[in-house]
DNA sequence: AACTATTTATAAGA
DNA sequence: TTCTTATAAATAGTT
């Protein structure tokens, strides 16, 4: 939808690759944000760049359709399998706690690393430094800050895809 | 993107709504291939329709692009690091980090109360449990996130004030 | 489902 | 990266 219509196959060039990702997702995330606003629905995408790095998109949230689709897989489940009890609940909050304990520590070395970033550049107190430098740890804090959010959000994303995980593992769809 | 332009706002008859989300969801589902063919990336959708029917799209499967989102997520987790000179003043560093500590802690406890809690009421596996014990155990969960949500928020929030005291303190405003 | 008049997305270029 | 613009594609209303 351009200049010129393109083949539908890999974009060879890196950069170019890389642009029309980014054109690509940011339109992809947009048709998801009307398709929820006009029809009420709930919506969850997951996508990784070509470079590999994750973004992701979800309404009202990723967790809470994660978590709206386990509940429609286990009850599916529930009347289809009878036999199988391979899944429990405490196995499902067992990984879901562990896997929350992994994303704290990963926050916690991010927040070390901008404390120790920060501890480089700051070294009197802060009654002693002029209004630039205290800007800059404004600066230094408030990206702290964004850093911990994104964090949460990988956190709150990761354990819902452990359970969406969970309840699609095994099934054709 | 048609005879009119339309607002956007949820439609109002519940058979246009209808319409109008099966439309958005195979050209959401088509943009979504397009970025996976294109760019080599992954991509995981899952859409509830207004009438709370669930359809999902995944190139090359929801739970291939799950499951990686996982495995990064752990594999960061990966590269630790070491304290270095921690030097004088980053009080406010360290008591924010002290702070975060605290809040993590008694996350920490919340979390494994539901889990205990869950524990007991549900010995059973998922496929074997009611319609009745499937929505508790929804609400478990819920609950769950809903306090690790608000942990984080309390985190946040008072690390903020600590760094906001902080700034403050000595000053004469 | 199909059909278009329009709107929207976007490929290329700056 | 952000903007501009010519063109391709999606789709709202209609049949």
């Amino acid at each position: 939808m351009g200049r010129r219509k393109i083949e539908m196959k890999m974009v060879r060039d890196c950069n170019s690759r890389q642009v029309t990702f980014s054109k690509r997702r940011n339109g992809l995330f947009k048709k998801a944000s009307e398709l929820a606003t006009l029809c009420a629905a709930q919506v969850a995408i997951v996508v990784f760049s070509p470079g590999g790095k994750p973004f992701s998109f979800g309404h009202p949230s990723v967790e809470a359709v994660s978590q709206r689709f386990l509940n429609v897989n286990s009850k599916q489940n529930a009347h289809v399998d009878e036999e199988d009890g391979v899944q429990n609940l405490n196995e499902v909050l067992t990984e879901l706690l562990e896997q929350l304990e992994i994303e704290k520590k990963r926050g916690k070395e991010i927040e070390k690393a901008i404390a120790d970033q920060s501890t480089c550049k700051y070294k009197k107190p802060i009654s002693q430094l002029n209004e630039d430098e205290l800007m800059d740890m404004k600066t230094a804090l408030e990206a702290l800050r964004e850093n911990f959010k994104s964090h949460v959000n990988d956190m709150e994303a990761s354990s819902s895809l452990l359970l969406l995980h969970k309840a699609t593992k095994g099934s054709d769809n």
